[in-house]
DNA sequence: GTGGTCTAGACCACG
DNA sequence: GTGGTCTAGACCACT
């Protein structure tokens, strides 16, 4: 279920978290239920277990995770903990982060809205 | 004219990078203008002279100036001189990073598509 | 009677032995109460069995309760077992560290004086 | 400056963050104040850098530090970021924690108002 | 078997 | 020189 690009520039402890964040916002995972073991999901994608405890951490200050010693890990069923107004801040800075990126590759505002309509197609459960 | 945050998670000399294309794309500098010299910019912005040279090194690769021996560094106008091809598949990741990020914080597709028109707002020239 | 939150970074044998021993400060269980059999605890919470020896074990160690071969467990209605100096010194340690906690918290002297008042008020039998 | 108890119950990251914090809220140390680096701490104390690397991520995701790249960890003069009523009820936790531990080691309201006391004046700057 | 902590040591990115 | 990432592998606590 997990695919890890190990050569890419984004960290693979990262790559896990948005994963798993995906897997909640597509409805493949739900509350409940169980990760991989921290040593099972490192033999699964080949990676140190240390890299995979990493992700866990993240995923847990993130709220989207909680972990019970001997026990597991279980998601909460969230992909954020942020409050209203600090979710609407990271919204807006990672849109005019990809706004200002399109501008740069000399794109005008039809095909930023186009690009975003294809995004939002691929990833979006509805 | 620049505005570095030196707390940000974005490196220096990558925001050095983004506010000289921001410029140009939004019309306040032009082909033709010249940049501050190295040490002056790095002066202007208290950062490390090295990280200038570097933001200048990586203008120069995406072909946005062009260094003149004992001038100084000019504008092409472009912000870019990637291929058709590639300049379209990064304004998709672009766009699919941002649409993620968005689902992730819990926000449904109008709030995305809300948020692109005011990022396009603030950062479109027209 | 007991109530276990498997999500509490406290372990549960942890939460079993406290709920024990506030059981008896507050007068709910007495010197010579019997505790539920092992097997009949871990069901009534839900855990593992040998989660409540464990606990169990834990209780005897400090006294509060006395095994009778293929009788049970009863109450001595001691909460401790330690001497003078040691029970000085572990109150004056949770003490330290509530204190310590509360100033991190940017707490002041008057607001954690309260926060003990109120905590004596609810657990405190008198 | 920092004493690391190898041997303790408490993690060494623990006892890291604790006396970074501890630190401030006795005005060792304030805003813009720089830590060692992860190697100096490291050799200061004799631990592995990893151990110093989780204390300042617990450090960081507290907001009691800034880690800036290849410049080093500063503080913002913060102890906590949490919103008051979380504080609140972390600081109700904490004493209720200690009322417990001192109720069970068979202490009343006043020997435990006296150790209070103690530890106030022992750790408040006032 | 699970997560939690720690060590040892390497390589890279940033200033 | 600084922090960021990753690997390899050990030992302990909890269920």
């Amino acid at each position: 279920m997990f695919r890890i690009q190990p050569h890419s520039p984004e960290p693979i402890f990262q790559q896990l978290v948005d994963q798993v964040k995906d897997a909640v916002t597509q409805g493949l995972l739900r509350e409940g239920d169980k990760l991989p073991s921290v040593r099972e999901l490192a033999r699964q994608v080949t990676v140190n277990p240390n890299t995979v405890v990493k992700a866990y951490d993240l995923l847990e200050r993130d709220g989207v995770i909680v972990r019970r010693q001997g026990a597991g890990c279980f998601l909460t069923g969230k992909t954020t903990n942020l409050d209203p107004a600090e979710r609407q801040a990271r919204l807006d800075a990672a849109l005019a982060q990809a706004v200002s990126e399109g501008l740069h590759l000399d794109f005008d505002a039809a095909a930023i809205r186009a690009a975003l309509e294809a995004a939002l197609k691929r990833q979006s459960p509805g």
